[in-house]
DNA sequence: CGACTTTGACCTGCGC
DNA sequence: GCGCAGGTCAAAGTCG
């Protein structure tokens, strides 16, 4: 508009290098990254519910490298670990999970909030860590009806003016309910790609609908939505600052649907690596027990046997499926990029933004 | 004309 | 309570 003052919320800051030390030390995990590493990450490196739940600080096991984890030389419970899934990993964390003060019973009041999102097909991921997201994304499995109760949701005076009286301590437990349904979001996976397109082919069809400077990089984040309806996925996409050839691309969420690539016979790899693939690949399965396609497979196998490089390639040659191959080929040059040229596949269990990831990182780094 | 992007405004959560 | 940063909305613009 014509607010000369305010800054464009999608403009950089044009950022001086020299001048933040401090919040440079705030992009650590990219150093930490460098050694080709798995991380678990805990949500918020400030939640300290979440810190306790996956005992990041002080089980070393959460940091594997992920050569070791290529070769098979970790077994199913480590590698679940890393991911924060296994069979039993709902069992394990929802109890810290759950909030002491509030017996929910707000929530449900609050929005009328049902039932877990049904075509959620992958319990595999923690069905805790996604209790209060399942909530908060429920008015999201359907996008026109969502934007109605968006609406609802931001504009709470609008209800307040209606009925007032004593409906202020009612306002009160809704907004608390609220804060704790938001507090938790679909699990994240979080993936660096060397690339010079920030927006990476992957197979699904995604929407734009936001974009946003980050603080301290010169680069923007960019938001998307999966644009099959009733899909709650999202992803985000930014450049690392510290390396500008290097693209993060965060997926938030299960898709629901097949990709549309598979269908036509053409995809990227990186959209297969969607949270609800990896928690299945990682955990040695996928509904119904089995991968649902060829590069599901695959790439339980990359996460699971100790194979070499031809086993996987005929692997994917074997089935005679471009996501295989695909996925092969990317993976693999990525994990070599890893090795030789020091670059970084991260494949973090996120429940917070990067950012967020850091001070973890940092205590690790300097205890 | 529908799908998608751009972009200013607004909401929310969190730290101080 | 305030300010900041992340995240989202939605109208306007663009493109094929």
């Amino acid at each position: 508009m014509s607010n000369n003052e305010k800054r464009s919320p999608y403009q950089c800051d044009p950022f001086d290098y020299n001048s933040h030390e401090i919040d440079r030390s705030s992009y650590s995990y990219f150093n930490y990254g460098i050694n080709s590493s798995i991380y678990n990450i805990p949500q918020t490196p400030s939640d300290p519910q979440t810190q306790n739940i996956h005992g990041f600080e002080s089980d070393p096991s959460y940091l594997m490298n992920f050569t070791d984890c290529l070769h098979g030389s970790m077994d199913y419970n480590t590698l679940s670990k890393a991911f924060d899934i296994s069979c039993s990993s709902s069992e394990v964390i929802s109890p810290p999970l759950l909030d002491q003060e509030d017996n929910s019973n707000n929530k449900a009041t609050a929005e009328g909030v049902g039932d877990r999102n049904p075509s959620t097909p992958n319990s595999l991921i923690s069905s805790s860590s996604n209790e209060a997201g399942a909530a908060h994304h429920e008015h999201e499995n359907d996008q026109d009806s969502d934007k109605i109760s968006n609406k609802k949701d931001k504009h709470p005076k609008v209800v307040s003016e209606e009925a007032p009286g004593d409906h202020e301590d009612m306002l009160k437990k809704v907004s608390k309910a609220k804060k704790k349904e938001k507090r938790q979001r679909e699990p994240r996976f979080a993936f660096l790609t060397k690339s010079e397109v920030d927006h990476l082919e992957d197979g699904y069809r995604w929407r734009k609908y936001g974009q946003k400077a980050v603080k301290n990089s010169p680069y923007p984040r960019s938001y998307y939505r999966c644009t099959t309806q009733k899909c709650i996925v999202k992803k985000r996409v930014e450049r690392s600052f510290q390396d500008p050839s290097i693209v993060i691309t965060t997926y938030e969420g299960q898709h629901n649907h097949q990709c549309p690539a598979t269908l036509r016979g053409s995809i990227n790899a990186v959209g297969m690596l969607t949270p609800s693939f990896l928690a299945s690949a990682a955990s040695g399965g996928f509904d119904n027990g089995s991968p649902r396609f060829p590069h599901e497979l695959l790439l339980t196998q990359l996460l699971s046997t100790p194979v070499n490089n031809n086993q996987l390639q005929l692997q994917a040659h074997h089935h005679h499926d471009p996501a295989s191959s695909m996925l092969y080929s990317n993976l693999m040059s990525t994990f070599h990029e890893n090795q030789q040229q020091r670059q970084q596949l991260y494949v973090p269990h996120d429940y917070g933004l990067l950012q967020d990831l850091t001070p973890a990182f940092s205590h690790k780094q300097e205890p």
